[in-house]
DNA sequence: CTGAATTTTCATAAAATACTGAAAATTCAA
DNA sequence: TTGAATTTTCAGTATTTTATGAAAATTCAG
């Protein structure tokens, strides 16, 4: 591996790193070197750069591909196919959002769902039943919440990261407003 | 494995989605059977009931432990111990979250922060950091967040979510009363 | 204390996953 | 078409992870 120092250490971390994001070691590389890479790279030159079997690189950009997390390129007057990874880490953001529900939330919606139709006959799986009943519940709110979320531009999903948990008074003054207004527009205020 | 119908189907998801939470299938199955079981279970009752092995079991909950996932019972009369997860839902998905986030995301914000005290030499490294610049802004906003969540009761997190990006417009509306007030208290409306 | 009950550790076997080089397939300029 | 350039696949090997039984350690009633 023969890469600037800041850019090795970046794509080093992404690779021991990992194994508890459950990507493996050559995916992790891969994908931290498109990302701090200021132009698309091919497939040689990430062997090249991370010291990887060509044949292991074009398994890891497969595999980011069905991801989602890179883009394909040509450029003019050379055969090879040229990755990078999109430029907005909010758009990545979103995207790994939407792939990791989809393969690690939605499955388990669909069993949950599916178990929620039984009438279980045992004292066992009756309450067995109602603790899935909770889960589902709050995975159903989880997910609808993201699915707003991703309809959200950047910035507005900036500001509603940076509002955090003040929501709740804005919250909370809202439903004192309107309140008021349906009882006694002059009682606002108590 | 003797289990009721509906909680089997249950502990086989989950342990075949652990491989993709980046859990074991024995810890996957161990932690379902006592999401949904109705009373704490000791270590020889999970193992009989999911046909593991007694040190498997063992090793499952001491993984379980350390990601404070499972909770600790003692029976009068009896030295063995017990294992239950909360019951609360929500409190389990906020143990979730800060576990992730000190297991997954810390390690990568201390890299970061460390890589953009450096004064890069190279052109290549010196958009590298950019890169990373970005991705730490991001990751602190998400994980600020996270904390200002970690503070909130489940009540208010769930209204939160089902806001989801309502909470946007709440927001504008905001803004504007915000302005209106500070430049000319009668020009609100514009 | 003693020793039976219980839990944990650990070396190793078994299984799953990752990586490679070689070969096959694809793509496209000429 | 042909064939050189490029990418993908795949069988086999290497590595890592998981699961087990046996043994060690711990706990506590008597």
């Amino acid at each position: 591996m023969n890469l600037p120092p800041l850019t090795q250490r970046f794509v080093l971390h992404f690779g021991e790193m990992g194994s508890r994001w459950g990507i493996n070691r050559t995916v992790g590389q891969i994908y931290a070197l498109l990302f701090v890479s200021a132009k698309p790279l091919n497939a040689d030159d990430i062997a090249e750069g991370l010291a990887f079997s060509r044949s292991n690189v074009s398994m890891g950009l497969k595999e980011l591909s069905s991801w989602n997390l890179v883009r394909l390129h040509h450029l003019p007057n050379d055969r090879r196919e040229y990755f990078e990874t999109p430029g907005d880490v909010w758009a990545i953001f979103r995207t790994l959002a939407a792939e990791r529900r989809k393969r690690e939330i939605d499955p388990t919606l669909t069993m949950l769902r599916d178990a929620l139709m039984e009438r279980p006959a045992l004292a066992e799986d009756i309450h067995a039943q109602s603790r899935m009943k909770e889960m589902h519940d709050l995975i159903e709110l989880g997910t609808s919440w993201l699915d707003d979320i991703q309809k959200m531009d950047s910035a507005s999903l900036a500001s509603l990261l940076k509002m955090g948990s003040q929501v709740k008074k804005l919250l909370e003054v809202k439903e004192r407003v309107k309140k008021a207004f349906k009882t006694a527009p002059s009682e606002g205020t108590a």
